[in-house]
DNA sequence: ACGGTTTGTAATGTTTTTGTAATATACAAG
DNA sequence: CTTGTATATTACAAAAACATTACAAACCGT
């Protein structure tokens, strides 16, 4: 997905950025209003998220140079402000979804998702991006440093799963009901055997691992 | 999380349920705004889910009543219209946000999450912060002066324990019951030997130690 | 029903983690 | 300063967790 971001906060600006990329994500970075806007023109968005006070040209005013523009591109305002009021200031601007700050970056993703499926529900995320592993989920395939790697049905779930969660340890339990559709324990070592499996193909023909067991907890996949 | 579903369709509602209380939350249902309105009063609730739409009394006026009381718990309206305008009332009359259905129920539960922890961060914690260690409890990471520390399993939980305690003094019951899940003396030195190396690792290859022993007590973690 | 895949099971091997016990050190009361 | 008790540390062996492999059952398209 292609994302403009349009925040005068270089700091906040590169670590939204760096978030959306890790998840898989396009982005731009424009410092204020005019830049964002001509950007914005330029080129096809598939969401902008926008930090309301800016110098030179402030969010608002932006949505709604771009409104009159009949750009219908979905908006997320950022606003440090965040009474009622000014939500209402900013979707009335035009605005589509409204963030307060501070905010945990997991929500402004899913924000920003959300307003992309909206949208255009076809373009739910496709690709999924752990280090140099990548997934494409609808051609279902899955390449790491540009090597096909490929996978059985149930390797593809569990390493689909494990990528959706990466960062995170993923339990037995979790995968068992996730990735198996078991609703208890099968008491046998199907979570093993598969992990071996996964690991045979996406980590021990390359340098470093991705896929690491946390010792009675479950597994990792982080970069 | 003590969630309020305000909801005349009983399918929905019961679904909406289900699904928080699967995620670890507890949910009420309430038919109609009047009976919402009613129950939101008798209770504390973290986070109250309203339908727009109601018979009775309608979902705005529910959360007008409630603002009139000076009830400021969070609100996700729900609702099957969803243009901008619509949006804007809802705000007004005092949501917090809005989700138009249809919705995936993931995004429901991220929103109602998202309300809770902007009024009370710690209502989802999953980081535990003492001093300058921290710990992600869904990573499973420890860190203290921006070192990665790796812990077993045995010691993750009692550092889990003793960081969720910190500042007050930890007896060996409390350790033995809720780290070991022993409900009787083992008349061993588990205990001391599994502080020995947690200290080994979060405090002697750092300048001010954390974990301090209370002689005759237990232990203490404090920065 | 056949052949090739794919998946789960079970047996076996390996590594890690944990508790115990032996020994050493610190503390506090007398 | 001595002594009894509480706490620390270390090494080791048993137990648990995990990894790998081979094989057999289930599945799938023809």
């Amino acid at each position: 997905m292609r994302i403009l971001i349009v925040e005068d906060d270089r700091e906040a600006a590169s670590y939204i950025r760096k978030g959306l990329r890790e998840s898989g994500h396009v982005a731009d970075h424009a410092g204020d209003g005019e830049e964002g806007l001509e950007m914005a023109r330029a080129a096809e968005y598939d969401v902008l998220v926008v930090d309301r006070m800016m110098p030179r040209m402030d969010g608002l005013s932006m949505i709604e140079a771009l409104r009159g523009d009949d750009d219908r591109t979905p908006v997320l305002i950022l606003s440090a402000l965040g009474e009622v009021d000014n939500r209402v200031e900013g979707l009335k601007a035009g605005g589509d979804d409204y963030l307060v700050k501070p905010y945990a970056f997991a929500e402004l993703l899913a924000r920003v998702e959300a307003l992309a499926r909206r949208r255009d529900p076809e373009a739910v995320r496709t690709k999924l991006v752990v280090g140099d592993l990548e997934m494409d989920l609808l051609a279902r395939t899955v390449v790491r440093e540009s090597e096909e790697i490929l996978l059985q049905p149930r390797e593809f779930r569990l390493l689909e799963f494990l990528m959706k969660h990466s960062g995170q340890v993923v339990t037995r339990t979790m995968l068992l009901e996730k990735v198996w559709d078991y609703h208890f324990d099968p008491q046998t070592n199907v979570i093993d055997v598969h992990i071996s499996r996964l690991r045979s193909k996406i980590d021990r023909p390359f340098d470093r691992a991705l896929l690491h067991t946390v010792r009675g907890a479950g597994y990792r996949l982080q970069a």
